[in-house]
DNA sequence: TTTTGAGTTGTTCGA
DNA sequence: GTCGAACAACTCAAA
């Protein structure tokens, strides 16, 4: 149609939407018609939460893929350095764009510039629309009965249940027409994104990030795990999570399409009408995610501080060889020194396991939630500001529904109860490997006859535990009870 | 406005 | 070995 064609182009903004299925912006603007898709790095507008090392690993990837896709489509993808409405404005101006459109971001800082940037643009008499990418509910539309946001997950979940279903996800756009005029490019490797040594070796053998990445993901979620899930989502061991939480986070797959999938599997593979237990429990999960981003929007003070904030006052400890210990993995508990030697190694650790390491960090160490929340960041390809924040204000006890401070993992009794053959302890602990069960889980009990033939010699090989639990839990009761009547 | 029931993921202790 | 209670009240959400 020559009158499409004829049309000024409109600016797609990616951020952390970085696919072409299910994409509210893309599909709003190749509707009107030439696209010029864009990616625009600039850490000094992310409120100090620029991604991280992993994150940036991933984020070069996934670019990659996004742009080898959007030229198949017919529009490449424009990589741009700089401050976002400089950017967008010149950009406008060399392909003639009539206006930007972009999917959203929740984040404190984000939220302010994006707001900015959008009267921005319209003062220069530009287009400005966003739209939701990233989320099954916008977190101003899910309302208590009195109007207020919730601070509580379970009535969270029904209202989400009981509102309207998140939309049909959207379709590919087929083509896409490209501006007349050809805007220039960095290429993507120019934006320096992969590690100069080469931490990053194992993360190609467990991640494939991209569109494509995560649908290979999403079908094998759905054909081989989504049933056992229930149950084995909290085995480290064996695969039982969906592994969706980088590709989720960078947008390589929308959460939609993730919601109606399980959704069509399960109402195709369960009996009639029932939903199975495995999707039950996986959309669940996927509402967890939601409620992180409504707590981030209607608090977004919790980025820094405590949701509740009588936490500040407990006599946490600044003990950096401690920290530097439970970072390394070299703590002496084997299932606190795995799950930080998998996140190290895949940049990622299974979610059982960050309860039990982040328990092990903020109530055996005392150290503050703000210090795993930081490493976390620098080396979760998942890392996702608002789950991040939330997950670690979870465990910490300080956070919305929260666990009660005095619920302190005890790290021996979860590794036997989840590990129960010490399958992931040998795994991450190669030092470990010869050590039987049930010592694997405890090996400062251990005979020194079995050390001696597992060839462990504990404080060489493997470190003695760092602190005792026992000792460390009272240590942790006796810290909290400021908060008893700190409160309010 | 007041009341009421409920609240992700645990641990420990004593019967 | 198994079971229930205590842990500590408090806040939330809805009636």
């Amino acid at each position: 149609m020559p009158e499409t064609s004829s049309t000024a182009p409109t600016i797609v903004w990616y951020r952390q939407d970085l696919r072409i299925g299910d994409h509210p912006a893309l599909s709003d603007a190749s509707a009107r018609g030439p696209v010029v898709p864009v990616y625009i790095l600039w850490d000094e507008e992310e409120g100090g939460w620029a991604p991280g090392s992993a994150s940036r690993w991933w984020l070069h990837h996934s670019l990659k893929s996004l742009s080898a896709d959007l030229a198949d489509k017919g529009s490449p993808l424009v990589i741009r350095r700089g401050p976002a409405l400089k950017t967008l404005l010149d950009l406008a101006r060399q392909t003639g764009a009539s206006g930007v459109v972009w999917n959203r971001r929740y984040e404190p800082a984000a939220i302010a510039r994006d707001t900015a940037v959008k009267a921005a643009l319209r003062r220069e008499g530009l287009t400005a629309e966003s739209h939701n990418g990233s989320l099954l509910f916008e977190p101003w539309e899910i309302k208590t009965g009195s109007g207020g946001p919730f601070k509580v997950f379970t009535p969270f979940w029904r209202a989400c249940r009981a509102a309207t279903e998140p939309p049909a996800p959207l379709k590919a756009p087929r083509t896409l027409t490209p501006p007349r005029q050809r805007p220039s490019s960095l290429r993507i490797e120019d934006l320096g994104l992969l590690p100069r040594i080469g931490w990053d070796k194992e993360f190609y053998e467990h991640w494939k990030p991209g569109e494509a990445g995560a649908a290979r993901e999403l079908s094998t979620f759905l054909k081989n795990v989504v049933d056992g899930y229930a149950v084995q989502r909290d085995v480290p061991a064996v695969r039982g999570t969906s592994r969706l939480s980088p590709h989720l986070h960078w947008g390589d797959i929308g959460p939609r399409q993730v919601w109606h999938a399980v959704l069509a599997a399960s109402v195709n593979g369960g009996r009639a009408g029932a939903m199975g237990k495995g999707a039950e429990t996986y959309l669940k999960e996927l509402c967890w995610r939601e409620f992180a981003y409504h707590v981030l929007y209607h608090q977004p003070r919790t980025v820094d501080v405590s949701l509740r904030e009588e936490f500040e006052h407990v006599a946490w400890s600044k003990d950096r060889s401690a920290l530097k210990r439970w970072q390394s993995g070299r703590t002496g508990y084997p299932i606190v020194d795995a799950g930080l030697r998998e996140l190290w190694v895949t940049g990622w650790m299974h979610n059982r396991v960050r309860m039990i390491v982040g328990s092990f960090l903020t109530k055996d160490l005392l150290i503050p939630w703000r210090k795993g929340a930081e490493w976390f960041w620098d080396t979760l390809v998942d890392a996702d500001l608002a789950s991040n924040t939330f997950g670690w204000q979870w465990v910490a006890g300080c956070g919305a529904d929260a666990a009660p401070y005095f619920r302190i993992f005890n790290p021996v009794l979860q590794s036997e109860r989840f590990d129960p053959q010490g399958e992931y302890l040998r795994r991450w602990l190669p030092e470990l490997a010869r050590l039987g069960t049930p010592w694997i889980h405890r090996p400062w009990e251990a005979p020194p006859e079995v050390l001696r033939a597992a060839g462990v010699r504990l404080g060489e090989e493997y470190p003695l535990p760092m602190v005792d639990h026992a000792e460390a839990r009272e240590r942790t009761l006796e810290a909290f009870k400021v908060l008893k009547s700190a409160g309010r």
